[in-house]
DNA sequence: GGCGGGTTCCAAACCGTTTTGCATAATGGG
DNA sequence: CCCATTATGCAAAACGGTTTGGAACCCGCC
């Protein structure tokens, strides 16, 4: 390698030299850290304009022992629901001065704790850590224990003590829930996300529990578990539906599955809502445009990044606790749900209730 | 502030001291730049192994004057199109041992200008560049100009002589018109994203140069801009629908326009396809599963990503120049685009061609 | 005129690595 | 047995900043 393609860029010392000062004064100017001459400070001033200077920040980490970056670990950018995420979170970091390291891992074990430990060797200040596999980490475990400053997102890790910002997943599987069975659904699916996520149990829980309550327990057979990924969602709800054209409604653990299931719905010749209504959980962006448009389980997505991140900044700089913050979710109705076809039969004899228009 | 957080991590003396060596060799075991002496190695290991001792990555940057970092400039990652991009670069980034340093700019000219400055006073390797804003950044033509490495991706900057990667636009454009010309659409209209940005220049002519060429051009005033979302189609289609009411069909810039193209033709009564034909551009995830399913055009996304990080490798070993590489986009025909209701209604009577059903 | 106090500035140590030049020990050949 | 090598390991100088402890100077006051 040739080297000599660095723009060989200008140091401290260069200001330094340039302006007839010492390498402390210029660094005083600049930080204020001292009071510094009104004279020296002009000169340093413009001989940092004229050089155009910028102080090295890998230099300046070195030196303060501070970064000023966060790690992001992420499992699915393409699932819109983390860019939402991490919108939100580079909101608030840029806010307070801070980047962000990006890290994909495609929801894979080995990945995770690679990003894992190359962020801690990159000295990031903290870690907001979303996770997409159930697989234990032993890189975060020894960090955590640490008390490295670390906000778990949106996925619990179970056993881990550590501070955390999550949806109330079960009380919008509740939600979900009480509005299919309040259309007057009584034959419902759940198609619930990848085995062993606590997210995932809570929403399907939360959902069964309601039903159980109500007096319609949803058969174990009627309840499967796939990817959270449209073609999950596709696949499982095929499935699901062959074996049990007598639903009337599904319940999907997020909004890419919900999209799969109204592929799948449609490519089996079932209209939704029509025929099968179907209700998602996120409430991405993209819900609102699909077609139906999708009734969903909204999570605070906004509020969730900006409180981990400031969860995580009150760890920087001070108290570690584990503080577990819980947000509330809110269920949006759109059209892909409708009561079932039998009562809407009855109701429209009734004269009472018209065929719902679904629409934004 | 306490400090006393930091969990004081193992420093390379650390392990030199515990291992009964000099800094020097457990540098050399770790890095095999020198042959080291079997039986130290093992013991300098074995203690490395029970420290779990990492080097820290900010000090090795300052010394070797790499960080194994680029940094990614993106206007809007709520666009599923940037998400996309974003995991191809990743891919390649993670594979060639580079992470990624995020910076959001929402399309605004002076975050842009001071993510530029800050990722290099960060000392990344290199910067792709993903501009939103058709506004002039002084601080990437200095970069450029000092053969920084530097890649310029999707949005190319006018003036500015650097390498980039790029959809062919134009070409992009013209399937577009063709597509709708042969569908027998005579009355189409155009919404384009953000005045002044080259791709959608590009996207508009290739359309309206094809419909000039095929004897049918483009009044002017069925033309306009909005910004690259779904509100701003939805705005724009709105108000084009309603002054043109002729129109069969409408080609958009980006599919989240034609996203909101499609509400607003819904809005106003009109059924797509049956009654308007709307095209989109891009090919983002979602295209497939909005109703009815965008027929749009496709960028390489994942090869616009790779090709864009392998051209900054590129660069940073070595050979800076400014190779501009553009990739083929292609047709994706879903549902929704038809022929419009009047030869529909010909060639049903002709009993030629059955209405399509618009279907994956 | 000496002295306390406030300004300004600088020298030097440090942050945690890499890397070069050299010293020493071990090895082998003549 | 001695010398030329080769194998090993160390000390010290970077890398580009921050920060602390003083030194030098100026001021006004008693």
């Amino acid at each position: 390698m040739q080297n000599g393609l660095e723009p060989a860029s200008v140091t401290i010392r260069d200001v330094a030299r340039a302006a007839g000062v010492s390498i402390t004064t210029v660094s005083h100017v600049l930080s204020g850290h001292r009071p510094t001459g009104e004279l020296t400070r002009h000169r340093v001033l413009a001989v940092v304009e004229q050089l155009n200077y910028r102080p090295n920040r890998v230099a300046q980490s070195l030196a303060t022992r501070h970064t000023r970056t966060v790690g992001l670990i992420l499992p699915d950018i393409l699932n819109p629901f983390f860019p939402q995420l991490v919108h939100a979170i580079e909101r608030s970091a840029i806010h307070a001065g801070y980047r962000l390291l990006l890290c994909h891992t495609d929801s894979l074990e080995s990945l995770e704790r690679e990003c894992l430990e190359d962020l801690v060797a990159r000295r990031v200040e903290g870690v907001i850590y979303m996770r997409g596999t159930a697989a234990p980490n032993p890189v975060l475990e020894r960090l955590a224990e640490e008390h490295f400053p670390l906000v778990v997102l949106d996925e619990e890790v179970p056993g881990l003590v550590a501070p955390g910002v999550y949806a109330m997943n079960r009380l919008g599987g509740r939600m979900a829930a009480r509005h299919l069975w309040q259309l007057g659904h009584r034959d419902v699916g759940v198609i619930g996300g990848p085995r062993g996520l606590v997210s995932v149990c809570d929403r399907v829980q939360g959902f069964q529990e309601t039903y159980r309550r109500l007096g319609a327990p949803v058969p174990e057979e009627r309840t499967v578990f796939t990817g959270f990924s449209v073609h999950g969602g596709q696949e499982a709800g095929r499935g699901l539906l062959l074996r049990h054209p007598e639903l009337t409604a599904v319940f999907a653990a997020n909004d890419l599955i919900a999209f799969g299931v109204i592929q799948a719905a449609r490519e089996l010749g079932r209209s939704v809502p029509g025929s099968l209504s179907v209700l998602g959980f996120d409430d991405v962006t993209t819900a609102a445009m699909v077609d139906p448009p999708l009734t969903t389980v909204r999570q605070p997505i906004r509020r969730m990044g900006s409180e981990a991140f400031r969860l995580l900044m009150g760890q920087v700089r001070g108290t570690w606790e584990p503080v577990r913050r819980q947000l509330p979710t809110r269920l949006v109705e759109r059209g892909s749900t409708a009561p079932p076809e039998r009562v809407r039969a009855v109701s429209a004899a009734g004269g009472a209730t018209p065929p719902r228009s679904p629409g934004a």
